[in-house]
DNA sequence: AATATGCTTCGGTTAGGATCGAAGTATGAA
DNA sequence: TTCATACTTCGATCCTAACCGAAGCATATT
């Protein structure tokens, strides 16, 4: 058995708690030194920075020179699909860290996958868009619609520059928390941005939760609204 | 960082080399037996059962007791699909076990991918059909067109009882060899079974190749022409 | 220049887990 | 009943890799 891609290579990085962590740190999007990376994975400095120069020969997490510091990402988004793939099939075998689902309620209502809006919040989301026509689902697959860009258009966001050749317009993500699926993908990040940049809501300092102001909440409720529970896209 | 799914424990599952050749193993989508897979991974069978009642516990895999044998298959389409995305994003960093690609030529022409067609037929086949518009895309998506269902009918497969809830229609796997997106989803296992039904293609005993006839390699290119190189999907 | 901060490298320790031999259990065959 | 095959469990060994203290390097501040 030496046929194939080194599968093993890519558990292993992702198998030790310390890089585990640090990478669950990095899917909030944003760049983090190496000290804010050690103080989420709870290990000492020395240590973060061998696991971080493993996990960026590993190709999982590059890094950009800035002064005197140095600022991690994940290498790209076929790094934080990865991942979300692998926290999907975590949660749906019931591996949960602390027992069942977040304790912090915040996270559960509304957090950052990587680039988009996970959580209650980004599950009502796709449902609402769903039931109203302006995304299509085939089992899998998600499609924007005539009518849908129209919609989308009304909320402030032009579809036709995100529809890029490397990253899919719209794309289901299954979120651990909710069980369901959620919005991915060039239109999913669009949106977060979106409500990011009108003030609506801001990205928690500790975690990845996403706070919505009151006017905030009030907006984002209008704007999807649930006609009836829609089936599992 | 104590919240949300146990990526670390999946990750470490994954991670050891005699586990991940298990896996990989069971990706040719037969159900085999401890010693089987023992001699797959290159341990003793003492080790080798550790090893499976790790990867049971974990959820990857399960086990069917039949007389004096336990046959091991992967868990569901779950798990076959996480390594299938794994063994994708392994690929595009390069972590390959032996070099550039794999050894074996056949295993590059085509071979089993979990329950549908990889390699060079693999990719092949989904080209054809997109070039002819059987199947159209955007980004990554793949949908049916209505003149495609009239097309795969003619080729003696009936679509409407692959349509399921739990499973997509067509899905696009990236191919580890060609770099390039194969058809998985139900199609995609419809289409295998039936090479291998009509006799036009075998599984090799050794390994996930799938060796085709010259008569069944004749109708196969026919059946799946290649009008241009078409970009991928 | 002198000092502070951010990070890496080196060296030694330690713990977890992968490994296998040997013994034990279950199923089937003689 | 006896023997053989398939697999699991136990126990001991051994090795890797995670870890941190100490020292070193680089960049910024004074």
């Amino acid at each position: 058995m030496k046929e194939g891609p080194d599968i093993a290579r890519i558990g292993t990085l992702i198998g030790d708690p310390a890089r585990a962590n640090m990478l669950t740190a990095l899917m909030g999007g944003q760049a983090l030194t190496a000290t804010e990376l050690a103080q989420a994975a709870g290990v000492t400095l020395q240590t973060a920075s061998s696991h971080l120069s493993k996990l960026e020969d590993g190709g999982l997490i590059s890094q950009r020179k800035q002064g005197r510091h140095r600022y991690f990402t994940l290498a790209d988004g076929a790094a934080g699909t990865l991942l979300e793939n692998i926290m999907g099939f975590a949660a749906s075998r019931g591996h949960l860290r602390h027992q069942p689902g977040p304790k912090d309620p915040a996270l559960r209502k509304a957090r950052i996958c990587y680039d988009h809006l996970a959580g209650d919040y980004g599950v009502r989301m796709l449902d609402s868009f769903v039931s109203r026509g302006v995304i299509r689902t085939d089992g899998e697959n998600l499609m924007v619609t005539e009518q849908g860009r129209v919609d989308i258009g009304q909320i402030g966001i032009d579809v036709a520059p995100l529809v890029s050749s490397r990253r899919p317009l719209c794309k289901s993500c299954l979120d651990w928390s909710e069980r369901r699926s959620h919005l991915a993908g060039t239109l999913g990040k669009a949106l977060l941005s979106h409500f990011l940049e009108k003030g609506w809501a801001r990205r928690s300092s500790e975690s990845r939760a996403v706070l919505f102001t009151p006017e905030g909440e009030r907006k984002f409720l209008s704007l999807f609204p649930l006609e009836r529970p829609s089936p599992e896209p």
